[in-house]
DNA sequence: TATGAATGAGGGTTCATTCAT
DNA sequence: GATGAATGAACCCTCATTCAT
């Protein structure tokens, strides 16, 4: 129950976790099938977490703190509006692609029994440092004077759809496509 | 003789599952809970869907198959594409929020174990009104030459997100917002 | 409730009940299946009969009824025991082969939860016939002094396992093999 | 490490089983019954075995296995036919008399939905020590030149009625009743 | 009377969690 | 700590029985 030192084992159990989820949903999340796709005992994982329902909050938190520092991957703090801009958008794009197990469980995790939106605050969340972007584009007349909200949710709604339909084998993003991508996200948002 | 067979009952279990879904997810969809939400025995739900998986698979093709129609409520043959465009565009914001449970479900459809993909075709599917309207806006000259996928990922994607945010409350969609989302929206695919 | 007067439905619940538990056994039996079966409704079975358990005891009853005629068919008071052994003999193992449902049926009845051994008296049952005629047939010599009971055993077993081994096809049963049958039985009791 | 798979549960499933069986046949036999009586927790029964039907056919083969066992017991290759004979006879009698549990899942077994003829061959099966005896003892010229088949339903035919009987208090088998019956089997079959 | 849709208690099975080893 | 067998509450589904038509 202490929460022992084997952070292999505990990461083993996160991806064995987010694999599932991405293979048939929470549904395919049984515990038992956790433990043996990640390679150890039905019980072993009960020593990591109290319960199901705490593996799963504790894969969310684990995510949103992941989630934050790719979306800084590579910023300098005195880089451009438009340099910081591009990046971060980069950044989100790729991980979307690259990580499709972490947004499957985002998507199931709200809606789920598991996310309690009273104890959530998005603002604050991984989210944050696109939001600083934007605020900064603004102040700088960059950006148009939309409600950050709005922008936000239309980069990052934009971008997970993109994923969604990648995964889905609708839609292939070659260099052009990325480009294209951009530009549309630059477009909307530009004063 | 017996009592006949009750269409009432049927939207009555679609209704039911829907609430389900939005409040718990699927894992919420309990077959019990459905039958009492629909004021119905559980054998009931039994007479009308042979087992749960056909109860969501059902719900799938009637959703899509409605959601077609809405988008092009209130479209005329011979409407230029910009109102058409406008009018689309409105339609589906509107379902969207008006609809949050609609969306619950199908975003936990797909990536749920019932989803598969094998079989599903999105292209023809109920988005198809938007992608022959892109079409023919490109067509025209109006629209930037960028691949459908791409534009119809970009405005469904931006509203999708609008959607969830809206009903979790971080985001108030007034009038203004209203139209500053449709600005970002046009801006983002016009030539 | 009334016991109404339709003999060709209650005819047909009986052989339907009979057809089923030939293919699955007792567990065959659901009570939509027989109305199915005999071609009426599955509310109208419960217009004939209480319950299930009333069908199946009567279906019994009816069973005993009619065996106990067939065992006598053709016989005369004042045939010799000889004749009367084998024709009794005869129509035993002609039902026997010629109504596997019948004793499908009997065999899964007695040790099913619907018999109740207490109220059930065989003796004075439908093998009655061959006892009197082997009690006959003891008090003219010509049958070994053995119960009467191991007589009839020896005589129903043999039958009994014929039929079944004939159902399912481990044993054909020509003429030739009926003179077999027929020889063994009678040098197992004979004086 | 963990506790090791028990046999000693296996058995108690087992037992529990036939008991259940014996008490209220098939229709009696409910998982959780079977857990109860065995002295197990419902679910456990699902690591044993996948299902009901898997626990049933299974049950079967043990019988079987166990029957053949049975037949034999005591006796020596170098026996004469006639002492080989009762001993098999004997042994049969007495496992159907202090069985009782047993045979009353087999007769329901087969014509249940369990029982598959075509995947199954009776002659192999658990009564092939009578059909070679009986091979043998007509090669010798004891036996009557009749259908082995025949020969075995007549001794198994009476036997198995003998033990119903015998359940259902209508037929008492003391010492004399016992050579009566050998006797009746003997003469039935003796050249 | 006849029907078959409707019902819900009950039975089969799963799976989160516990516990003996 | 690690394991996986064991557990039973809870879920899915069936089917005997009822009841509106």
């Amino acid at each position: 129950m202490a929460r022992p030192r084997d952070d292999k084992k505990l990461n083993a159990i996160y991806r064995a976790s987010l694999k599932l989820i991405l293979k048939a949903g929470f549904g395919g999340v049984k515990m038992n099938l956790v433990a043996k796709e990640a390679g150890i005992g039905t019980g072993t994982v009960y020593i990591y977490f109290k319960n199901k329902e705490a593996l799963i909050r504790q894969l969310y938190r684990v995510i949103r703190r992941r989630s934050n520092v790719v979306l800084l991957t590579g910023h300098k703090p005195d880089e451009s509006f438009m340099a910081g801009f591009r990046r971060v958008w980069r950044n989100y794009l790729r991980y979307r692609l690259g990580r499709p197990e972490v947004f499957a469980f985002l998507e199931q995790y709200y809606g789920s029994q598991f996310f309690d939106p009273s104890t959530t605050d998005r603002r604050d969340a991984w989210l944050s440092p696109i939001f600083e972007l934007l605020d900064k584009g603004k102040s700088q007349g960059l950006v148009a004077p939309i409600p950050t909200e709005l922008l936000v949710a239309q980069l990052t709604g934009t971008i997970n759809e993109i994923g969604k339909w990648h995964l889905e084998g609708r839609l292939q993003l070659d260099e052009k496509g990325f480009e294209y991508a951009y530009k549309m996200a630059w477009s909307s948002i530009r004063r």
